[in-house]
DNA sequence: TAATGCATGTAATCGGTTACATGATTCA
DNA sequence: TGAATCATGTAACCGATTACATGCATTA
């Protein structure tokens, strides 16, 4: 699995930021659906990278709000985010809360399987919507047209838009069956 | 996110069995897309399972292979699950080391790129395959019919169809862009 | 005969999350 | 006035992966 070091290197790639904006970039920019880290790994990643020579490091003073350090990539950093992308990356087994409770859901009260039905379709759309708007948007000029942005923005598109239809054709049978199965365990 | 512990009672919930036949489960069996975990946590985990009695463990000779130890859920084990199970699941913020290479596909040889699309795709079909087949062959026969487990295979295939068919349709594409601007790069 | 499957476990290490610590500005 | 945003960092803790250790039976 990639750590952090090597997704810093990655939004670095873009351009300078700073590690509250690459945090954001994690949280709900470009990269996050399919990337998260805290501050608690990325401050100590960048640390170590610019220990390295991996990237630089300067201050930036702003007034009515706390100076930042910009990192940027240096031609080292540029070779070793290379070599780790080059390497076939894992398969990601990903291990979802979710699936797992909705596994067993006939252990739970249905409103309580209802409502976590209702918390997911809710949780795709907004995704759906937020990355609509992303594509839209041309926040970030150096994004415009990047063949790999753009798989990988449709990609979520794709997904969410999947799970949303799922869970809203299919969320309805497995209500009515456990409705039913708790009749029967009644009778 | 759910621990190996719980995720462990959630085996147990469906019956008897082994540390080797938990880690069976996340590797290949009925919680296979959603779950993992390797032996260096389900036996610790198993373990302080037993010291707080949520579970039990009975040890079964076999001949001709070496003896295992069968845990099973007591009450208390049963209620603790039901519990854990009862908070709303966390969002699955999940990584990919897939999509974050193929965010920065320009950074690498299309071949590469090229090789990553034949494996995801290759990935994908295994994938959809395993749950069909694991859905027609009633393995286990507590599963028969389970409202839950029905609905989250059902969303496994949906997955996997849908991500197949995405990077069959969209990654010829990438890779004629990629070869566009490397023919505009060398102009 | 070499590899795979069955079967259990421990120890060391590593990496990441969480909580803590600070502080100005802006918006509701 | 209280909450959120901007901004950086450390320290403790926890949990999980990895490697190590063992050994028989079957299959290729």
């Amino acid at each position: 699995m990639l750590d952090v070091k090597t997704l810093c290197l990655g939004v670095l790639a873009r351009g300078e930021a700073s590690g509250y904006e690459i945090r954001k970039e994690f949280e709900s920019g470009a990269f996050s659906h399919f990337c998260m880290a805290g501050y608690g790994s990325i401050y100590p990643a960048l640390g170590r990278l610019a220990e390295e020579g991996l990237v630089t490091c300067r201050a930036l003073e702003q007034d009515k709000r706390p100076d930042k350090k910009l990192y940027a990539l240096t031609q080292d950093g540029c070779k070793a985010l290379t070599r780790a992308l080059m390497a076939l990356p894992e398969e990601d087994r990903f291990r979802s809360d979710r699936l797992f409770t909705l596994f067993l859901a006939e252990r739970l009260p249905v409103e309580q399987v209802e409502r976590i039905l209702e918390a997911a379709i809710k949780h795709f759309e907004q995704q759906i919507t937020h990355v609509e708007t992303f594509i839209a948007s041309e926040t970030c000029p150096c994004a415009k047209g990047e063949p790999g942005h753009d798989f990988v923005h449709g990609f979520g598109l794709a997904y969410y838009r999947a799970a949303r239809d799922y869970f809203r054709q299919e969320g309805d049978a497995l209500l009515a069956r456990l409705r039913q199965r708790q009749g029967e365990a009644a009778d």
